[in-house]
DNA sequence: GTCTATAATTTGATAGAC
DNA sequence: GTCTATCAAATTATAGAC
């Protein structure tokens, strides 16, 4: 694998470790096995490098949701497969979502990368309001639609920084316990 | 006011708006008008500092539940007045839960502050639950109430994320709304 | 309690050789 | 593309005077 791909990867997992101020170059380059200089050669600036962590991870995100799409599938099993992303990011990674933890910080982080992880919530909610206008409860009621969005990203989201914190993964299987006894699916 | 106070306060302001990496002592001592070293004085270390205000902001949290509790009240009343506390946090203070935003980030913190950190939440879901169990839908059951507490208040530490990095407000009032509907109150 | 002074380390970033 | 070498600034923390 290339090293501009193992930098990426690297940086992904510290910044869903310990967000934006966590990382070091130096830190990014050992554990690549090359030296600070040469990360600064793929990525001249930490902003640089942290954007470029977040479009791909936000474009890694999009495409899996994209990929299981033949238009035949129920709203019901969009929506489970939305959920098992974000389960499958606490429990195989271990780790928080990328964006909801720069989100959490978001009022410390350089503008373009707040801007990046802001496309992020925004092709979720875009992604997911889509699926709920089919729903029956909701009826063709846009704002309902995107207000369902809304919630279930925040819902997620919480239950992710909620369980990890607690060490309980049972914590987040309540949560969607819940949202699927609420929500009805 | 006292320096002791005045460093709790601006360090919490600190971390709530970039969590446990984004402060230095120097910082704060401008802040506050004194040198650094005058912080270290009050709190030898980083942890020292960050636990301290950890356990302030958690008790002054809990005071506040505590305070509105002549046990005359409605299950209703007793939510209302918990979202309420985030609601302010987000709207008032313009900046995340401080708990929250640690909890996103506990991977990477000293063990003695994540416990702090979940101190806060067990406080939390234990207030949460005991309220629950009194809610008709619930009927005595300690495990259901347990599961709304945690779904609770992960939506609440999502939607001040979410609406957070966003700058929108009305993305918390659409989750609130959605639990209100949800949750029957 | 607050100050000055300072130590030891880490940080983001650059210049220039290969 | 990766390296060595280096810089200026910032970091946590301590010693000791007032």
């Amino acid at each position: 694998m290339s090293n501009l791909l193992k930098i990426q990867e690297v940086t992904e997992n510290m910044i869903r470790i310990g967000g934006y101020n966590s990382f070091s170059f130096r830190e990014i380059a050992d554990k690549v096995g090359i030296k600070s200089s040469s990360v600064h050669y793929h990525f001249p600036t930490k902003v640089d490098l942290s954007v470029a962590v977040a479009r791909r991870y936000t474009d890694t995100f999009m495409s899996i949701l994209e990929e299981a799409k033949p238009s035949s599938i129920t709203i019901e099993e969009s929506l489970n497969s939305y959920i098992n992303l974000f389960e499958k990011a606490l429990k195989e990674d271990c780790k928080m979502c990328l964006c909801g933890l720069l989100a959490a910080e978001s009022l410390n982080l350089p503008e373009e990368l707040k801007k990046e992880v802001q496309r992020f919530f925004n092709l979720n909610i875009k992604w997911l309001g889509e699926k709920f206008l089919q729903h029956a409860d909701v009826q063709n009621d846009p704002e309902l639609a995107e207000a369902k969005a809304v919630f279930l990203i925040s819902a997620l989201e919480g239950a992710m920084l909620t369980s990890q914190v607690n060490n309980k993964n049972e914590m987040f299987d309540m949560t969607i316990q819940q949202l699927r006894a609420l929500l009805k699916f």
